[in-house]
DNA sequence: CGCGACATGTAAGCAGTTACATGATTAT
DNA sequence: ATAATCATGTAACTGCTTACATGTCGCG
């Protein structure tokens, strides 16, 4: 499906940047549903200049560090349109180790299962509150055309899915106890 | 992680049955949150029987036919509920690609949200109903002992994954109205 | 001068998907 | 007979993770 590539056109369209920068994008709001190591992204940003979706100039940092910043070419652009218009089906369920575990639960002491619960409890209790101090920065909802409105979704995404795991794992609690 | 070894260690821990049925356990319930194809669940047997943790012993079907039914050993079975018992962190977010698409929405006209929207919502407003159709079998909650207490369980957790991923995609299409 | 962040790459290996390959059994 | 399902395997490839490998820049 090449999602990394598309991945990459998209931030590279809100702006060029160079493969560091890239990889550090993977651990903001976007981490919340992609990310990428910096080991599969600079063998991606070379075959992208081979495919001739981007193009990249060298800056030098400092006096010899050469900084290679990263551009959409217009073929880049009109390739990740292309991907962001077309109608997609919903993916396959996505895997998730801890329901698996609890799949097999019977199998447990009853202790064990809500110690198991509790702790997931309260590390995704963790998590919505990080995201919801994300969220903090939007006091009213941005402009659909701005760069901001698919963060604000995303965000929004993110508290819901995870308001939805910490209702479940109580719910769990509840029958073990 | 070798999280597919526990996942067969864990179904043949409920039942002796042949790779053929492993596979297709993965159509059921259990496809909630793990899936594996044939290709996958042979080689991994091969491993498994090779690791000491499952036997096998072959029946003939029919004439000719040799279907391998495998066995947990108590080596598989100790490993099994090993794992079962150890604490694990969360896991990092699961990526999503139409979250993906919505992070880079600004790009798209306001219509086609809209379409693409409406026709995410609709294939898992489907999806729901199906879940919803698996817990009409359980009129009561099963013994937390049973080996249908953790099928309850996960299917309530589907339950609450679409009725949270329905839930922002309507709030995502109010957002373009 | 030393440390943390900046910056770019490759290699080995694991997990998973799609395709290739074969053949038997059962129900219509 | 023939089609659907049962049944078991391998091969090639993609995607991703972990580890290896190197060097610069800016700050204190």
């Amino acid at each position: 499906m090449r999602t990394l590539k598309y991945a990459i056109l998209g931030l590279l369209n809100k702006q060029a940047m160079t493969g560091y920068t890239l990889s550090k994008e993977f651990n903001s709001e976007i981490a919340q549903f992609w990310n990428a190591n910096h080991s599969q992204i600079y063998p991606e940003l070379k075959k992208l200049v081979a495919e001739e979706l981007v193009t990249f100039d060298i800056e030098i940092s400092g006096d010899v560090l050469e900084k290679k910043n990263y551009t959409l070419t217009e073929k880049g652009k009109n390739e990740f349109l292309k991907w962001l218009n077309k109608e997609e089906p919903i993916e396959k369920i996505s895997k998730d180790v801890f329901r698996l575990r609890m799949y097999f639960s019977n199998n447990l002491d009853l202790d064990t299962r809500i110690r198991l619960l509790e702790s997931q409890l309260v590390q995704h209790e963790v998590r919505l509150k990080n995201i919801r101090q994300s969220m903090s920065q939007y006091t009213t909802i941005p402009d659909v055309d701005s760069d901001r409105f698919g963060d604000f979704l995303v965000i929004e995404g993110a508290i819901f899915r995870e308001t939805a795991m910490i209702e479940w794992l109580k719910k769990c609690i509840g029958y073990c106890l």
